[in-house]
DNA sequence: AATAAATCCTATAAACTTTATAGGAATTAG
DNA sequence: CTAATTCCTATAAAGTTTATAGGATTTATT
């Protein structure tokens, strides 16, 4: 399951998106309230997604948020990544947040081989959807 | 993510597939020990193998565990789904446990079809691959 | 009948994660 | 100077995960 705070994420990147040809940056309020999401989380949410370049801000009266990069550019495994951590079953098996699994000698990991198809294909899916896509 | 416990499940469930030709039953302890699983928590894993009919279970002296159900009959989505619920990554997406998003309008969720296409994706990997093909 | 050895069951708790909320600081436009 | 926005830190309530404790129950064996 990913977690109610990446759904928000991306409820909030495609409402941008499908928004995307304003003249203004658009405000956290706005996606707040249109999309169901707690203010004070939401500028939480928008902050870190700032943080790793996907989206841009501006401060003060008139500030807002806006795309750092168009967003048939960002892909959904960014997104994941960045609000839920890894997208692989097993942290033994995550390419972004690999982890070692204590007790469990690895070359001989009963479990690994599936997990890791499972991984692949779920990237491929995932990797090759862009938030614009979720707007058309 | 997976969680502990669902590892736990799963590597218990493929050593007593590794040793399902024993005359005698498997006894908790012993997969504790050789899996590295703590032994309570173990045992109430097993109890809810067992109340699904994935496993049998004898008490007593000489009691202990055997599969219900040849192992490769038993495909990893039912012990996932026996263990920590639902498979898909989204609510409103799973087959099994479907639940509504509260806010969200389904009939036009923005995200919904994305998380259809990968949960379909990792059924027909997870549900055609058995406990026993983990041995293999 | 007594004993040993196993599963079964319930309650509890520690640690962690998720989902926020509160209160303001900093910035910017007008 | 004011209003409106983002930015930041601290806190907390609720829920989930990962166990542990302590025994109750059952069964085979002696």
């Amino acid at each position: 399951m990913i977690s109610k705070k990446c759904k928000y994420a991306l409820k909030a990147l495609t409402f941008m998106a499908k928004n995307k040809d304003r003249s203004t940056p658009i405000f956290s309020s706005e996606i707040a309230s249109k999309e169901g999401i707690p203010k004070k989380f939401l500028e939480a949410i928008l902050r870190e997604l700032r943080n790793v370049q996907i989206l841009q801000s501006r401060r003060g009266k008139n500030g807002g948020y806006r795309f750092n990069k168009p967003p048939n550019e960002i892909y959904l495994t960014e997104v994941m990544r960045v609000i839920d951590g890894p997208i692989a079953l097993l942290p033994c098996v995550s390419l972004n947040y690999y982890a070692p699994c204590e007790a469990c000698e690895e070359n001989v990991c009963s479990i690994k081989g599936v997990f890791e198809t499972v991984r692949n294909e779920t990237l491929s899916i995932l990797g090759n959807t862009s938030i614009q896509s979720l707007v058309n």
